[in-house]
DNA sequence: TATTGTTATACTCTATAACTATA
DNA sequence: TATAGTTATAGAGTATAACAATA
């Protein structure tokens, strides 16, 4: 059985060779768990919570944008926004100046949907979270900014 | 624009609340990178590769087995297998006593490509730590084990 | 009968190529 | 001509339902 258990992580972590092997096993895994916790209720794919989820953070996007942003070609972009229109939680209006552009935004009820689906996805790990000890919670709070600067590297 | 940047992230994370909220964030950045980090020169997809590490830590598997571990249906495990197996990378054989059985191992050349992915995979990580400073890495090195029995919990 | 895996079939997501409409 | 997006079409990957072989 080689499967690396959570002891054998921290052994990794203690060499500075160990440690990018060790952070990349936990990461992942704890990202696939998450991401499973969301999926089991959520009624929207991965791919089109994705869209949601960068919209909101640019509030109005092109099919362009979307189709760079999300790393898909563009007649996917547009297959997805088209779906997500139908479901009313996108507006596609036309650009003021270029009419060639599409100009995507969310509806009120898209807010909603991904309000909710945060607030599942944060319960889980709220849960856990409150089983660690204080000083744990605190070697978490610190890890957190660093590895948010290795993700924007 | 409502982009949450680092040092949101910081903040975030000082309070109790906040704290589930900037880890899911960092932690799903930083999946996210580190799974477009490979993508990027792999030739098998994600799905085949998942199936070549889970194989790696058990040594073999039945069908059964591995559609249950990668939360897939039975059919859609066969058809996987039946692609690896044209690939040469794994190898189908019957159960000895049980015959409706198939035990699915590796074969020598997956092991290599394995071992490449993942050093691949490594080679970015590896890099961006060497640019933190060592008292970051520490944290970084306490933090692993506790993100590792997160995604255990 | 129950279980393991397969085949048949359909749906979703993605891609490339060819097209329309604007610029 | 060049660009933004769409339509047409095809290829993965997955699912459910029905089936075969074995227990």
């Amino acid at each position: 059985m080689l499967r690396v258990m959570p002891t054998q992580v921290a052994k990794l972590a203690r060499t500075d060779a160990g440690l990018s092997s060790a952070l990349r096993i936990s990461v992942m895994r704890l990202a696939r768990r998450l991401r499973n916790e969301r999926d089991a209720r959520d009624d929207l794919s991965a791919n089109h919570l994705a869209v949601l989820g960068t919209l909101s953070r640019h509030d109005t996007m092109t099919i362009g944008e979307l189709a760079a942003a999300e790393k898909v070609q563009p007649p996917s972009m547009t297959r997805t926004v088209t779906s997500l229109c139908d479901k009313g939680l996108v507006r596609r209006t036309t650009h003021d100046s270029d009419r060639r552009v599409v100009v995507v935004s969310l509806t009120e009820s898209a807010h909603a949907v991904i309000a909710e689906s945060r607030r599942r996805k944060e319960a889980w790990l709220n849960h856990r979270l409150r089983e660690l000890t204080p000083a744990e919670r605190q070697t978490l709070r610190d890890a957190a900014p660093i590895l948010e600067r290795l993700s924007q590297a």
